[in-house]
DNA sequence: CATGAATGAGATTTCATTCAT
DNA sequence: AATGAATGAAATCTCATTCAT
């Protein structure tokens, strides 16, 4: 970055610029895996002139890649929570929860495609690993706790909700895996079996 | 490669060397992640005079890469056919599964990690890909049989099989995730609660 | 070459930058021979700060050469054709073409010898082997061409015309092999003997 | 060389190993060109298992480039001489000399652009080049005192015999050129042609 | 703000050569 | 004598980043 402000604040053009550059980082990650989303990559996606324009806007590769995550997240975060407002019953509001992601991964698949690929290569090593994690770990607190609530209030058996939520995001991450690639009459019977799966595991 | 025989048959010396590179790259791709698990890293780790000596043994890094996926998923393959060998029921085997995978993850960790990783990198891409997808595709086509088996039998209820395979395996995959992280008193839970969620899922 | 435009223009600058290196280059190959006309030392007698900037310039080696035979060529081309225009019988043309061919090679000596080179080592192999032919032999047809009219007109003898074409190419060729070790004493005898000789073997 | 008596002298299978491998490097060089003739290459086109077995017998590259160099031309200059022999008249002689030089060619494609291609590559810059330069300034002078003697005896015209054997030399290096490409039918055109036009030039 | 150009580090790969056996 | 293995230098090419304009 070379003249820009210190303030920390943004233009609304810069605003403009960072959140198109983000856009085309996520589709060239998705389309091209994240060892090959080069700047030239990302660049040519932007339709931009000059990959120094992304250097520009982001202090490194690294600051790129974290509001990657970050803009993928908030947008994914964001519609799950509108749908589970909908509910009351944590029972239903488990049901909300998965069905609502699917459905967000359905209309996002690149942004979710680049997720996956950006926390498979990040993992461990980066600075950026913490948010990465706290993300996650959030995301895990809240739905342990819906769950924990159901149990309160008789609405669940007795179980781990740690380990269920464990169980439940892996159960998504399952089916997200085969959204794309399987044929919509398969998808429709993983949809039903998954609902009759949760409900066996957790009802009463 | 220089003048090496094109018989395709590899002295003992070679498959050692190669066994040994192999087993860095694992090393290098779990510990620093894929796109950054250079030729450079992996020598490094190997003990090896020079990065050509890599070059020398495998014919590019799509060669290389390729050979860690078979080396993990040969390993891994024996491993859970082993144990499942030592049961019968299909309830019975169906558990083993599980627990051979999670035995082996916690022995291999580095191998499962670095799996991961290529898989996330290459899934869409290369022509390697289709190997991938074919050996993930027979694993799947194996569970799916011993749970159709399971069916026809009465030891499992009607569900479908090629939907519960998917979840087992992404059930699977959520446990090996939290496999390192998790305290060892709360993966006794997972484990625990993995077992009855399954068999909820799946008694008559 | 990174987030270069893709529309085949190129700037006033690259322009240039590409001039020079395709000037050094040539200047390389001349004086180190083909096989040693390496990136590094085309960068370092262009004055430049790395060769990825020769990298940066060209899509690869290929690209480089094919540029350095078609400017060469281009140069040459010219040169002679303006010649040519400035007579009208065969004869005299045919002298001229001849004429000016040597002084070209004479005051430009490193190109001839690079594109001598270059055409060496490529022969049979490449596919810009087809550019290369494809000039060889357009200026062999117009040599052709130009003494077929002079046959017609009665300017010269009745000889196959190709294979004429042919030997003056070879002439050419000869001479211009000597026309930087001999003397030019000596150099002065090959000339008066050159026309000599193509009078006496083309004339009524 | 590793272990070799440095008597000079050797073995009868070394010399066999030698003539092996000069004779799978002329091969190599004519197909792939100069450049791409790397001992790989060689030792494949040999039949050797090993590329040390080159540097075993080859105190280095420009010593092997060098052998073949010699052991080309040996064998043309054998060939030509005794052609040569045949005939008496100057005029007999410098056809036959011609003819010969093709013959040969017709015979030896490979060692021909071989020799071409490594010429082409070395030229000015090597020590190996004096060996190079010197074979032909002989063969030059050789061909220039057959040319002087038919002068001296009136059997041609009153020309420059080095300029004349520059000449021929370049008449037969453009025949050359066209020998593997051309149609039998053109090249019996050729070689009438250029038949009348030596005559033409040369007679009296 | 944006651009084109340049930079230099670093990646993979190839090569002739060396060496122990 | 010959072989397989190893070596390390060097080659081409790619990349994120910097900088002058």
């Amino acid at each position: 970055m070379q003249a820009k402000s210190d303030s920390g604040e943004l233009t609304v053009t810069e605003r403009a610029r960072r959140t198109q550059i983000i856009a085309a980082a996520i589709e060239t990650v998705a389309e091209l895996g994240y060892s090959r989303a080069t700047y030239r990559q990302i660049a040519a996606r932007a339709g931009l002139s000059s990959t120094g324009l992304i250097s520009y806007h982001f202090a490194n590769r690294a600051e790129l890649v974290t509001e990657v995550v970050r803009d993928v997240l908030a947008r994914f975060g964001a519609f799950v929570v509108e749908r589970l407002d909908e509910h009351e019953t944590a029972p239903e509001q488990l049901r909300a929860f998965l069905t609502a992601q699917i459905d967000f991964s359905r209309g996002n698949r690149a942004s979710m495609l680049a997720l996956r690929r950006i926390q498979a290569d990040t993992e461990i090593t980066d600075s950026q690993t913490r948010t990465f994690a706290e993300l996650v770990e959030s995301d895990h607190a809240a739905l342990a706790e819906l769950l924990r609530q159901g149990i309160r209030r008789g609405e669940f058996r007795d179980f781990d909700p740690d380990a269920m939520a464990l169980f439940v995001f892996a159960l998504r991450d399952g089916v997200l895996s085969r959204l794309h690639d399987a044929a919509p009459a398969e998808l429709d019977v993983i949809r039903q079996e998954l609902a009759t799966m949760i409900d066996l595991a957790t009802r009463r």
